[in-house]
DNA sequence: TTGAACGCTAACGTTACGTGACAGTCAAGG
DNA sequence: CCTTGACTGTCACGTAACGTTAGCGTTCAA
């Protein structure tokens, strides 16, 4: 019945997990004052170890010890409030963290999709991806940064090799039948080929987006008449830009027009 | 292009929410080092604000400045992996503090039910309480804080006080019929009456929780034989426990037996 | 009875800044 | 041109919450 588990410094300091000082320091600053034995020796009781625990939380809320002596000290008879308010700090801390975590993220797809850009534009011409870039940014009216970061942000490096992959087998299959006419089936298939590459990444980035006729009749008049986009793509061959951006109009004409 | 937005200390300070003088400690101990204009004032770019950024959150997760120069150097090349590391530790602390929150909660549990205790024998008898407390726990083995806690710990202070109302009302109502055979209707009413109310209570405590044959016959015995319960509920009348008892043994054996 | 484990106080050390004190810098206004 | 007020700089001491070390008493099993 009578429950009286009495603690000795170190036996607390060990239930607690804290150090024996700091139970001294606690004593000496009137936050937690044990009882004592004759010999000197400290003596706590369960009591004591109920107030350290709160202590413990709130220290580790940050609170100051003297802050936690007011705290403990006001709510001492409503036990209940205390407990209630201590919770309430802790859900609080717990969104915090959470507000932590979620811009910790943003970060993190943000240098990913950075690395991604390496990759995805590894082996093209240095110099022209900055005109290329200043292209895009001028006529869509859209950061580069947050084009890239929105659609490549969400790929591993992995993931973001077997695109470049994709996509410089594409190019391939693509200059070697770039001297056929744009309707020709097999121009056709491959400008299919292209919008599926293009749209899987789309809805990758960001659920249920469609590359609709519009956006597309817009892409492949940039593809087609832009200076800079055509430099840049000429890596592959001197009309790739031009010649893929007819081959988009046209599958867009016939294929996406509602 | 150039997006090298440059910070004084007290706009970077404003920026992060940290003072100028911890931006002078960090330069200091060498943990985040601006470039000086000619006049000797701190100039810090984006990767300095970025770094920062980085040390709070260290910071936060109490690591030393020193530890933290630590992390940061080592994984300077290696940003992905230092983000990832970052967020572990923000979802370790997530997770400890979700345990202090559930340890927090069983205390609070704890206590409602022992205000809760008070309610329901307010105005009984407070030392034959002891006696008939000691009875149940040798009876069935069961810690009386225990059962407590796990059926009143749930309940507020209201809702335990409705309780208390409730079994007071019925006490009444049964003292009014206790003169009659147990097999009588209004007898058995009641029986029935009480069985609710604690079949409420148990499952309210435990979901899917039935008061089967079995424990309503133990229960009954227990309430017509047992000297400290008698005597606790001769308050209300000196038959009463024995009476309802009997009531209880009757209407399981009509009712309960499955 | 002795030595290892534990306890006490006292006092200085450490970390991560806070808080002045005193002085130079700079743009705006009288 | 000079002042004024907002910033900035470097010392340097102060503080909170212990860590650490030192010196010394107590307990208890071997």
């Amino acid at each position: 019945m009578d429950n009286e588990r009495i603690y000795s410094v170190s036996e607390l300091s060990r239930l607690a997990g804290v150090s024996v000082r700091t139970l001294h320091h606690y004593d000496q600053v009137g936050l937690l004052k044990p009882w004592r034995k004759e010999n000197g020796y400290r003596e706590y009781d369960r009591k004591h170890a109920v107030r350290l625990q709160q202590i413990i939380i709130y220290r580790d809320l940050d609170f100051s010890l003297e802050e936690i002596t007011r705290l403990l000290d006001l709510d001492a008879d409503n036990q209940a409030k205390a407990l209630n308010s201590q919770r309430d700090l802790l859900w609080q801390r717990q969104k915090q963290i959470q507000r932590m975590i979620d811009s910790l993220e943003v970060t993190m797809k943000s240098i990913q999709s950075k690395q991604n850009v390496d990759i995805m534009f590894e082996g093209l011409p240095k110099e022209k991806i900055a005109d290329y870039e200043k292209s895009v940014r001028d006529r869509f009216d859209l950061s580069f940064e947050g084009i890239t970061e929105d659609l490549l942000g969400g790929f591993s490096s992995e993931e973001a090799r077997a695109l470049k992959e994709e996509g410089d087998r594409f190019a391939e299959d693509f200059v070697n039948v770039i001297h056929l006419p744009v309707e020709s089936e097999q121009v056709q298939r491959l400008a299919e080929r292209h919008h599926d590459m293009i749209s899987k990444m789309a809805s990758f980035a960001e659920e249920g987006v469609e590359l609709d006729y519009d956006t597309a009749l817009k892409a492949s008049h940039f593809l087609a008449n832009d200076e800079a986009t055509q430099e840049f793509y000429s890596f592959y061959h001197d009309d790739y830009a031009r010649r893929l951006g007819e081959a988009w109009r046209y599958f867009a004409e016939t294929r996406l027009k509602s």
